[in-house]
DNA sequence: CTCCAACTATTACATACGTAATAGTTAGCC
DNA sequence: GGCTAACTATTACGTATGTAATAGTTGGAG
């Protein structure tokens, strides 16, 4: 159904720079994971499965892509979030933060320039 | 390792009101799931396993119990995502429903009053 | 005591996921 | 044109999850 968090590893990776082929994906992603190139492999055909990216071929290989927006994705998670334990609004999961993680002074001032370019902008 | 989504429907039922009988829980999500009373019992089974929820026997029966504070359990999964998909941090995150979900009047309203409470009360 | 009803515990099974190995295909080199 | 290296595709396998059925246990009614 959705992206798994193996397979955002992938979708990160391509978010950051694409088209790759899959030997890049696997270079760039092999900083941070244990990944063998197999298993890059696999979690690329999932994807592609899934539609989350596309591949064109290039010569003899491909050439893989996103096919969706990071934005958009960010933005499915992030409402799943709110609307699972904050009634879906996002004012509940600042007050959470402000009650039980003690934000810090530079969390609150970023918050209030939001908030305030908010009021400004539109 | 964590509660499943199909689990915190448990869950949210025994924060709601605990402890209770499985039958108890079975009959409070039945309003809106789907589920055989046997589902309910394995979902149940496995937040013990996993020591979310703990049983005390009651006569015959369990009378069961979170093990864990919701807003506990909130605010792993909401640290998690702004892990994942944040940097770690909030204002990110509410940077990006400003620019992307475009706010309600309301909703901005409500965090421009919790910011300025978060100033006034540390 | 024995049997049943009420509970709990065990087992089942399909799909998803994490992780990977092996099989199949094809573009070039000789 | 056939072989090998480079790629891709298929298969594997253990655990988690969603969903549930069946087996086992035990407190009470007779």
């Amino acid at each position: 159904m959705g992206i798994s968090a193996a397979e955002s590893v992938i979708m990160e990776a391509l978010w950051k720079q694409s088209p790759m082929t899959a030997e890049a994906i696997a270079g760039l992603v092999a900083e941070d994971q244990q990944w063998t190139e197999a298993t890059v492999r696999t979690l690329i055909n999932r994807l592609l499965k899934k539609k989350a990216i596309v591949a064109k071929k290039d010569g003899r290989r491909y050439l893989y892509r996103p096919a969706m927006k990071r934005a958009d994705w960010v933005h499915e998670e992030s409402q799943g979030l709110l609307d699972r334990m904050f009634d879906g609004k996002l004012a509940p999961l600042v007050t959470h933060f402000s009650q039980h993680k003690k934000l810090s002074a530079q969390d609150i001032a970023e918050l209030k320039r939001l908030v305030s370019e908010l009021d400004d902008g539109g």
